[in-house]
DNA sequence: TCAATAGTTCTAGAGTTCCGAACTATCAAA
DNA sequence: TTTGATAGTTCGGAACTCTAGAACTATTGA
């Protein structure tokens, strides 16, 4: 196992972010991480919206949201913890993360 | 030819949203017609970000733009108009699209 | 009718994504 | 110190998507 890549802040791009958030397993798994006051333990998302996630694709999708430098992942013992990196890329894209978190909790609540 | 296909603002996704945008070529199109207080040709765009786009994929663009229900294309004799639906989408994402392209412009403006 | 211009569609190759199977890493109990 | 359990990663093939050249359609003006 490699050790974990995390992007620069520099390196973050809005395309890079645009793409990692553009699947809805991703976005909500995205939503919960930054929504919450705890790390979140990638098994924590094996169910997304009523659907199960295999762990192989759950693992790809925590992958793909690292590197577009949107959580920071940590291992701690057997399990990953993750974090959001919200406050890192609101000085980078002010305003944007808010902005797709909101829209997506307006959509979740109009059903 | 078949008639073009815009979607209804119910029917506008976030996720379809953004990943119509996570393509560099795109997003710099679609800020270029929102950012225009005129209509935009196809062809206003054969070359982006100082790269030749073959008009094939740029059709494809405008057609990802367009089910995305990011823009409203309408033929006017030989040419393809091109509006944004920024103020549509604004009354379904509020906040969602300023924040992209705030994001874009800011970014663009570093280098 | 013909030619020119603007976009679209077709299609093949390149690249990406999904997910089951096999693997690795860590810890705790025997 | 093996053994087992749990958590996550990597591999590989099938399905899907994207890019761009070639051929096509639509509109207009000569």
């Amino acid at each position: 196992m490699r050790p974990l890549a995390h992007p620069a802040l520099d390196d973050i791009t809005l395309t890079g972010i645009l793409h990692a958030l553009s699947d809805e397993t991703r976005v909500a798994i995205f939503v919960g991480i930054a929504g919450s006051a705890y790390s979140q333990r990638c098994a924590a998302f094996t169910t997304v919206s009523e659907k199960t996630v295999p762990k192989s694709t759950l693992s790809q999708h925590f992958k793909a949201l690292r590197e577009a430098g949107l959580i920071r992942s940590e291992r701690q013992g057997v399990e990953m913890l993750n974090t959001s990196r919200c406050a890192e890329v609101e000085t980078r894209f002010p305003g944007l993360i808010p902005a797709i978190i909101g829209a997506y909790l307006a959509k979740a609540k109009q059903r």
